[in-house]
DNA sequence: ACCAATGTTGACGTTGACGTAAGGGATCGT
DNA sequence: ACGATCCCTTACGTCAACGTCAACATTGGT
């Protein structure tokens, strides 16, 4: 029988980089490149190297891709918000240890709460310009079936 | 009292490029940029070569930039779209000069239909998701004045 | 009538976000 | 045990969307 050595992975952190890229559907270069970049550090590796990820990793690919894709950020952009977001592990750290620092954790809380704010603004404007498009869009539908209908039947 | 030769300008196409990126806040690059790629070709010139643009040039600037920003299409991407838009135009035209070639047109706006439709979808679609993600935030933006009240006033 | 500001057309440079290929180990199913 | 498959790092290539610089012509206010 055999010895599974599995040296110091994260329980859970099992996904290789090529499984990654089928899930998700980004490729192996974009997850090292995101890496690369510090936007994505896979929980775990193996002694030979090998990246594992873990399901906890996959959420937060979900998140770059909705920065990226949705609101338009650049990586560097998405890394700022990301970063912020990191309060929350923090604030599970506090949890289990209670109070060490707490000036410290108070900036880091408040911070985290403006560019929530800041984010969320954002979101909201865009949200609105969007539906104004939308707006405009469903009008111009509705005029072009108008046109096409004094065109006759082809 | 001096002539105001104007050479064959259209009515109303006087801004001169400097003039269009202050107050689009484009650079003048970009808009002779978008002019080779055929996305926004100003309405006028002079003999001397100057661009002219027309509010309505303006108005298609505006057009680029929901459809590049809010949207994250590609210039190209842009392109087609705003090129199925002109079906509109092509429209006032049947509307002076009826009936030419209605064959043509019923195909025109057939595709301008099934374009514009595609877009709604896009829109909505888009709409949903950030909406999803805004509501994340603000449950964050919660918690986070949650943990906050936990610290106490600094 | 001048000249600073603005415009024109090339043409080459830059940046972000990857693609792609090379050279060499590690893994896995049979 | 071994070949196909996967992964590693390093490094150069690519493409869109402009930025920047050069060399020269026009415009417009004083």
């Amino acid at each position: 029988m055999m010895v599974r050595r599995q040296t110091e992975v994260p329980a859970g952190a099992h996904l290789r980089i090529g499984e990654v890229a089928k899930l998700t559907g980004l490729t192996t270069r974009t997850l090292r490149y995101w890496e690369e970049l510090g936007l994505l550090n896979p929980s775990g590796r193996r002694q030979s190297g090998e990246r594992l990820y873990a399901p906890s990793d996959m959420a937060r690919v979900g998140r770059i891709r909705d920065l990226q894709e949705l609101l338009g950020f650049s990586l560097a952009e998405v890394r700022v918000v990301l970063d912020t977001e990191d309060v929350d592990v923090l604030d599970r750290v506090r949890s289990e240890y209670p109070v060490v620092d707490d000036y410290r954790r108070v900036r880091l809380v408040d911070d985290a709460i403006e560019a929530n704010d800041r984010l969320l603004a954002r979101l909201d404007t865009t949200l609105e310009r969007i539906q104004a498009f939308r707006d405009e869009r469903a009008v111009k539908g509705r005029r072009l079936r108008e046109v096409r209908r004094t065109l006759g039947d082809t």
